[in-house]
Parts: C-alpha cells; sequence; structure tokens
DNA sequence: CATAAATAGTTGGTATGCGAACTATTAACA
DNA sequence: TGTTAATAGTTCGCATACCAACTATTTATG
C-alpha cells in the first residue's frame, strides 16, 4: 500500500495548494510573496503590534518572522520602530506604499477573497458536516497512541 | 472580516500541520528531513527512476528535487547513475543505509503509518460525504471566474 | 540594590522551494 | 546529414522556515 498516496490526503493537499495558489495569485499582482501578503495583512488589522504576536498569528518562529519583517522594511512598505514602553520590542505598522500594496492584492480583484466569499456561502449542513469529519481526524493524528506492551 | 481567520481555512490548517508533524516525528527518529524521507519512500517502491519522475511524483521542481537528491547521495543513502539509455538522465536507487534509515522511520514504530491506517477504517459514509464537499471546494477554488462586465 | 531569570528580537547555519539560466545529450526535421 | 527542438539535470539567486546561539532590556528575587 503506497502511504503517501492516498485518496484522503491528496483532496487535502490538493485543497491547501488550491488555496496557496489563489493567495500567490494576489500577492503576484502586487509583487509580493504570500507571507509577506499575509504579514501585511495582519499588520493593518492590528497595528502597533510586536514581532512575537504576528509571528504566533502567522504561525511562524521569530527568527522566520524577523527576516520576513526586515525584507518588508526595506521594500519600504513597512515601518519598524523601537518601543517606547519597552525598548526591546518594536511596533510595526504600513507605510504608504505598504497600504497601497496591500491594497492592490485584496482589493477588488483578489481571488483570494471571492472564493472565501464563495466558500461562506456554503450550505451551513455540509459546513457542519466538514469540520465535524475533519475533527475525528485531527483526533486520530493527534491522539497520543496507547501502549501495547 | 479577517479573511485569514476562517473556520473552515483554520480546519485545513490545522489538519495539515497534524500531518506534517507526525511525518517529521517518523523522519526525525531516522535523522532525516520530511522531503529526504518521502524521497526515499518514493525510489523504494519505484527503484531506478529518474529526477523528472521523482520531482513530479512528490509535486516538486526538477531543480529543488536535484538539490534534496544531492544532499542524500552526499549523506550515502541514495546511490546516482547515469543511465546506460540516455546519457542525460539519472537513475536513483537507495544504498544500503538508505533502506535501514527507510525502514527506521516507516517500521512498526512509524506515528504516521499507524494513524493513516486508522483513518483508512474510518466509516465510508463520512470518506465520501468528506471527498464530495473537499471537492465542492476544489471547484469554488479553482473554476475562472466570469466577467460582470 | 545586585544578580539571576525571563523576555523581545536578531543573526548564523542549514534545508527546503521556486524560477531562470545553463550544460549536455537526444530527437526532430528540412 | 546538419541544424534546430526538445529533454534531463544542474546551478544560481532569492525567499521562506527552522533551530540554536546571541544581544539587549526588563522583571524577579536574594
Amino acid at each position: 500500500m503506497n502511504l503517501l498516496n492516498n485518496e484522503l490526503l491528496d483532496s487535502f493537499i490538493r485543497i491547501q495548494k488550491a488555496l496557496y495558489s489563489l493567495m500567490k495569485e494576489d500577492a503576484d499582482r502586487a509583487g509580493l510573496t504570500v507571507v509577506q501578503l499575509k504579514a501585511l495583512y495582519k499588520i493593518h488589522r492590528s497595528p502597533n503590534t510586536g514581532l512575537r504576536e504576528l509571528a504566533a498569528s502567522l504561525k511562524l518562529t521569530n527568527s522566520t518572522m524577523s527576516g520576513v519583517v526586515d525584507r518588508l522594511v526595506s521594500s519600504g512598505l513597512l515601518e519598524r520602530e523601537i518601543s517606547t514602553a519597552d525598548r526591546r520590542a518594536i511596533t510595526l505598522k504600513l507605510t504608504e506604499d505598504g497600504e497601497q500594496k496591500l491594497q492592490e492584492a485584496t482589493g477588488d480583484d483578489s481571488s483570494f477573497t471571492k472564493r472565501i466569499m464563495e466558500i461562506t456561502k456554503m450550505d451551513p449542513e455540509d459546513k457542519d458536516h466538514l469540520l465535524r469529519i475533519h475533527q475525528q481526524i485531527m483526533t486520530i493524528l493527534t491522539t497520543k497512541e496507547e501502549n501495547h506492551s
């Protein structure tokens, strides 16, 4: 049996890739990477956030986040300042350019936004069923195994 | 509305991460990376395969695959030879060490294998329903949008 | 208060992962 | 047959992405 060639697995991978492709379409339009777009989006919604908070919300490590932020600052899309309250911390907010890029990516032409809206309109019963089965799968995937010894 | 904080989206991301964690557990046990483990697994099942074929089956570009293979050859887990039939092509097969590492990762202790087996035993009706809804979502995600102009 | 411990970010090293440009070989065709 | 196409891999530059080690600052504790 080919473990890596499983109908269910493939289904999850396909959707994962499709979602990423849509985000990439938006990001490309604005000359951004997907993770850069996500970062701008998050900071736009929570200005003056710190690095750790941002990293946590995007499920990245601080070191990865630090690099992403650094490149966004270099490109002039992000403003990074030392927090006055805690001189170890930084505060992040978009520059004018950053706001504009974000708008380019997430505006009316956004493929991702449109499709997510479509999916939101899905039959609630189907959605509940889906989430329920996903939960079953998550339980199987994350349950600590018993010892057969 | 926070597009990146969607119940369904999060559900997919969670499962994706859980699957990856399980594979990583197996890979770590053998001192491999996840993609290295996948590569060894595929080559074990289809010895003497070429680079392009391997890249396609793992949904990676040739350039990425080339690097992964190169590091596996350097670690002595993979044998790379020039094909006698086509001198442009290479043939790949596991070394003794490679076979052993693969066994370490996918043997009886494999978390991934166990869980996939568990999932396979899922209620067929639930599984069908899941695949059907996934298909609906895929259709939404990949359908070319109509012009409202 | 002074030192230890915790916290916020950064940096260095390695491994994906991609696209583009490249080499070498084989196939196609004028 | 000889030039052009296509094909198989590799290499380069860049951006994630992780961990471990580091600096700087703040908090906790003797």
